[in-house]
DNA sequence: GCGTTTTCCGAAAGCGGTTTCGGAATTTGT
DNA sequence: ACAAATTCCGAAACCGCTTTCGGAAAACGC
């Protein structure tokens, strides 16, 4: 439309030199004299040349954006999260001139049909996506597009592929441990849906961590929840009208771990002295909440720069199997756990005398 | 690169005809007769026809993406929001085909840089940015780019522009009338950097609301700090150390209500019983701080809906000084307003003491 | 001092669309 | 049945940049 803007054809123009030989001069061709060179780069600082995206993109065939696809239903409360991701997803690419484009997506297949566009179209250069499925369709589709991927989070596939994830089975391993460590026994998991990798490997770690811990696996102490406030809160509810009540309580995320402590404070508990609570990702408004809330904190600044520059690997040529990343997360204690109040009289738990005292 | 996807030409060759005239057909050009749309039609579908972008951009001049500049030092508490209207720029965005772009900046110089080269190299047909300064140099730029833009948010300029925008000095004259309301005659503000136009305006509202109530202006009840939950402690701090400490705080944003709370707490106080505190902007954490959060709302998910849609208005043409938009906030009283505990002995307020019972 | 390399640049063909222009084929007018 | 008006499509230029190819000019060799 407007962009008064300076092309090679200006610069070729201004210089008595061909197109050609511009472009080469600024893509450091060889067969181009320094001299020449020099006056190409001191002609396109004068006239303010910017190249012009679309152009190159049609002649390389390559785009330098890569789209980062929203997880499709995000409370607001587990937004913070990838707030920062993007963040570190976007500088990180601006240094080698990316651009990061986002896109909502409104369903499974929606999104398979978003991926297939935004490949096809030739939008993006690259792709990342977040909280696969244990068998997640997307990723097939990525490697038939031939489109360079990363997957934030881990996922079953026949063909290896790049990632970058966080240890959640080893987290919740640890956090078990750590109960356990504080004389807890009855440690109960609310978690989210089990086609979520991530739900499942945590679920694995808690069951684990009971194992080696010699505790015996109780499926009346595993909630499936949403993964909200809410939802936290109705499993919670649910644990605590149990006959024998859990004294620790894992949660799956923070998001929902807030709804645990909402639940437990319903009840007339305390989260901490009366009933332990930990949750994970380690969000900083964890430090607001009544109490403030133990988590597992995970190296969030961290994974959307690792990301980018798991992506620019890949278009170098990177072979996706050598392109993969494990953190660990560690815990942050704050209010919430605490020793169990009887470690070795696991008969002290009637939460409605409890509720009784407090009213 | 690979994309073996299928172009004009090869429908073109397919059916037998010219590449500009299955251009045409697509584009609904009158002088194409109607059997043949549909063959060309059929054909696309038939192939799995996908426009490239960047050759449609390179020839029309526009692009179809909207880039949204990311507010320079957002904290990770203060993002649930900017999360939420990414989410409703980006589905509107795309119901008219539209892409959204997220851009990080590093300092303001870098923004009106980034801004420059986004309009120039093509990347961008419209630019959403969010909290002005009063007087913000990226306007001018943009009305001298001739870029399509709309601010979220007001600030003064010469030539009219599109905004949307939260009536933040409404809704801080309402939040004093409240309190007053509730019997609190000493009211603080903790604000923020009073460049950017929204704390400006949210102090105007503050001190219009003690002037409608014929209280009087005490500079020492004004604190300003970073926006963020560490900014509004150390405000805090300061105004409880005061010889005559409010008995009520208004909060610039959530995120400094946080800062707020603790600060009280801190103290020995209770927020709401003794200090009544109330925030700005209804986000959901609010409901689990200690002890939930009054606040003002704004309506989130409609701001980025609406300004979505203010990019296609000024896209279709519209007169920038027609598209503009004012909302207002409205109060969701959780707990921590409540009545002053003496309306009318301003003497009991040696916060010293006060601690010292607790301690 | 004349052939042979090197050095350096111009010319041109795309990339995949859009849009203008002109003309063949068909329809209309009388 | 012949000129005029429509209808419909092909051809080609262009958007700005990349990249291959070939050749002129310069440097080299002996």
């Amino acid at each position: 439309m407007s962009k008064g803007q300076a092309s090679q054809k200006a610069i070729a123009e201004h210089l008595g030199l061909a197109v050609g030989t511009v472009s080469r001069a600024m893509n450091g061709y060889p067969d181009i004299a320094k001299s020449t060179r020099d006056r190409v780069m001191a002609a396109a600082r004068e006239l303010g040349y910017r190249p012009n995206n679309a152009a190159r993109r049609l002649s390389t065939g390559v785009s330098e954006v890569a789209a980062y696809i929203m997880p499709e239903q995000t409370s607001s409360l587990s937004e913070p999260f990838i707030a920062e991701l993007l963040k570190g997803l976007g500088e990180t690419l601006r240094k080698r001139g990316w651009d990061l484009m986002v896109t909502h997506t409104t369903s499974a297949q929606d999104e398979l049909e978003q991926i297939d566009r935004l490949w096809n179209t030739g939008a993006v250069g690259a792709i990342v996506i977040s909280r696969p499925l244990k068998k997640d369709p997307r990723i097939p589709l990525m490697q038939k597009l031939g489109c360079p991927f990363v997957v934030h989070g881990r996922s079953a596939s026949e063909a290896p592929f790049a990632w970058y994830d966080v240890d959640g089975q080893d987290a919740f391993m640890s956090s078990v441990n750590h109960l356990v460590g504080l004389g807890h026994r009855r440690i109960a998991f609310v978690g989210s849906p089990l086609q979520y990798e991530f739900a499942q490997s945590r679920l694995d770690g808690y069951k684990q961590g009971l194992k080696i811990n010699g505790l015996s696996y109780d499926p009346e102490l595993v909630q499936i929840a949403d993964i909200s406030d809410a939802g936290g809160e109705r499993a919670t509810h649910q644990l605590l009208t149990l006959e024998a009540p859990p004294t620790a309580i894992l949660a799956v995320t923070d998001t929902v771990a807030l709804g645990v402590l909402t639940a437990i404070r319903a009840a007339g508990l305390r989260p901490g002295p009366d009933i332990s609570v930990i949750g994970y990702d380690g969000l900083q408004f964890g430090v607001h909440t009544n109490p403030p809330l133990t988590s597992m904190e995970q190296p969030r600044a961290h994974a959307g720069r690792r990301i980018a520059e798991m992506v620019f690997n890949l278009i170098d040529g990177a072979d996706p199997k050598d392109v993969t990343e494990l953190q660990r997360a560690h815990l942050v204690s704050r209010a919430t756990d605490a020793p169990a109040k009887h470690p070795n009289k696991p008969e002290i738990n009637s939460v409605r005398e409890k509720q009784n005292d407090t009213d």
